[in-house]
Parts: C-alpha cells; structure tokens; sequence
DNA sequence: ATAAAGCCTCCAGTAACAGGAGGGTCAACC
DNA sequence: GGTTGACCCTCCTGTTACTGGAGGCTTTAT
C-alpha cells in the first residue's frame, strides 16, 4: 500500500489533485491508515494514470467518470467507449477549426502593423471597427 | 443615452456581460438615472465592441484591460500593442499544436475501435497503458 | 527530545460570467 | 388611478478543476 506521497511519484500527479480525485468520488483511495492517511494500491494507482490520460485527451471529470465505469465493467461493449470518443473528436474538431482561424486572423494583423513608434495601428483599428478580413 | 438593454442590442453582448464589464471597471457605465439605471453612450458602446472583439481573440479580461488604456492614448505608439499581440499569438501556436495532437492521437483510436459488441477496445487500453503510438 | 517532512481537513481564490431571488421603476392601457 | 408587464437594480450562488494556505496531527530521523 502506497500513501497518497507514493503515487503522487508513480502517477506524476500532484497531491493535492490525487486528493481533489478521492473528495469528488472520481478515484477514491483504498483505503486509510488508523491516523487517517490515504492509501493507494496498484490498481488506484492505474486508475489515476487512466484518468490522467484522458484529462489529458480534454475528457472533463464528469466524462472520466463515465470512462471509468466503463472501463471498469469489461463486458460493455466498445461501441460504448467509441460513440463517447466521437461526439468528443466532433468538439475537438471544433474547437481547431476555431483556434486555426483566430490564429490566422491575429497573424494577419500583426504582419500589418508597423511595429514602431507612431500610434497608429492595424490591430486596434480591427478591434474598433468590426471582423477582419484577412486577405490583405 | 442607452438603457443597458439597447447598449446589449447595439452590441450583441447579453445585459449580464455589459453589467459584469462595469462591475470589475473594463467598460464602466457612461452615468446613472436617478433611478440608479446605468446609461450607455456611443462612446461606451464602441469599447463594448472592442472588447467584444478582443475577447474573440482569446484575450482575458486583464490583456483588454491593457489593450483598451492602448487604445484609448492615441500618442501610444503601435511597438506596444503588437508585442502584446506578437506574445498572445504564441500562446495560440502552442494551444493549436496541443489540440492538433491530441485530435491526432484521439481519432487514431476511434479508427482502431471496432465499435461492436465486444468488450476489448483499443481507446480503453490505450488509456490505462500509456502514451499513444498513431503509427498503427 | 526535537525537528523536519508528511498527512489531514477546511476555507478561499481562480476566469468570466450565468442563473435566480427579492425588490424597485417605468410606460402603457383600461 | 390602478394594474400589468417589461425592465432595471443588487446580492448570492454555482460553474470547472483544481491550487494555495492555515492550523494542527503523525511519522521518521537524528
């Protein structure tokens, strides 16, 4: 059995967050220790690896949730985790195409400005009069 | 002078958000009615707008904040507002590079799952193994 | 014995609002 | 003149996923 220090190392994931994860029922700890400390075994361990993966894959909390039960339950079939990873790719996709163009539309105006002491500037004027064209 | 109401009409932005922006001083309220009311000119709209805008472009309430004070002294000169700019843009860059590989990473998976009936599915394993090779 | 490190719980704060309660105001209509 | 409905106000809470800190045990090492 681990305390909460142990597989904050094995895990990479701080403490504090390890600790967040037990409090809101996500990845609760094994077990406590008669003064009260957290233990972790291999399996907390991996689940908190799982959860950090798809935290890292922008899977909310909630959505780990639904994850882990699923992941938990070997006989639910795939289509389960799939149609969950693709209304997920749908927002992501979004969310790309989003940042691709304000990334563009921002690059655009920074090519057009001088750069240099007189005060005008194309990006402010953007900003004051309304969307940008990005032809220029 | 505009109710708050048709400052939210002129500008598209919900009575809420107007509210909040005076609340914390980035767009503060032109006057009050005797009623206490908060009144908009054309001059509190325009930076409304602007404000609108630059948030589009993923700059936090504080980056307008600094933006807005560029705006409004017209002597500054352009150098500051583009090395604003220049330094947001970078943090886009990274955010477009994270999302594409996670978006990468994410569909690889998605093309590997079957999505039938069988337990067995190549985005769970994925999880609870590790980092994703999109070779396969 | 004591000091350092580690653990606990609880509270506050973060960003940028959204929702709602409770209550005042204003214009129009009967 | 009263009433309805739309609009306005402030204040409080909730959101997401934690992070930081206070105050106070427990364990480990010297």
């Amino acid at each position: 059995m681990l305390t909460i220090n142990d597989a904050s190392k094995r895990t990479n994931l701080p403490v504090k967050t390890i600790r967040y994860y037990d409090e809101v029922g996500l990845v609760l700890a094994t077990g406590r220790t008669p003064a009260g400390y957290r233990l972790y075994d291999d399996r907390s361990c991996q689940k908190l690896g799982f959860v950090q993966r798809a935290r890292q894959f922008n899977f909310s909390i909630e959505e780990c949730r639904e994850l882990l039960s699923l992941y938990e339950d070997h006989g639910r079939p795939s289509r389960d985790v799939k149609k969950i990873t693709l209304s997920k790719l749908a927002l992501l996709q979004k969310q790309l195409d989003d940042l691709t163009t304000l990334t563009l539309e921002l690059q655009t105006l920074a090519n057009q400005c001088t750069g240099d002491d007189r005060p005008d500037c194309p990006i402010l004027n953007a900003f004051s009069a309304g969307p940008i064209d990005a032809e220029a």
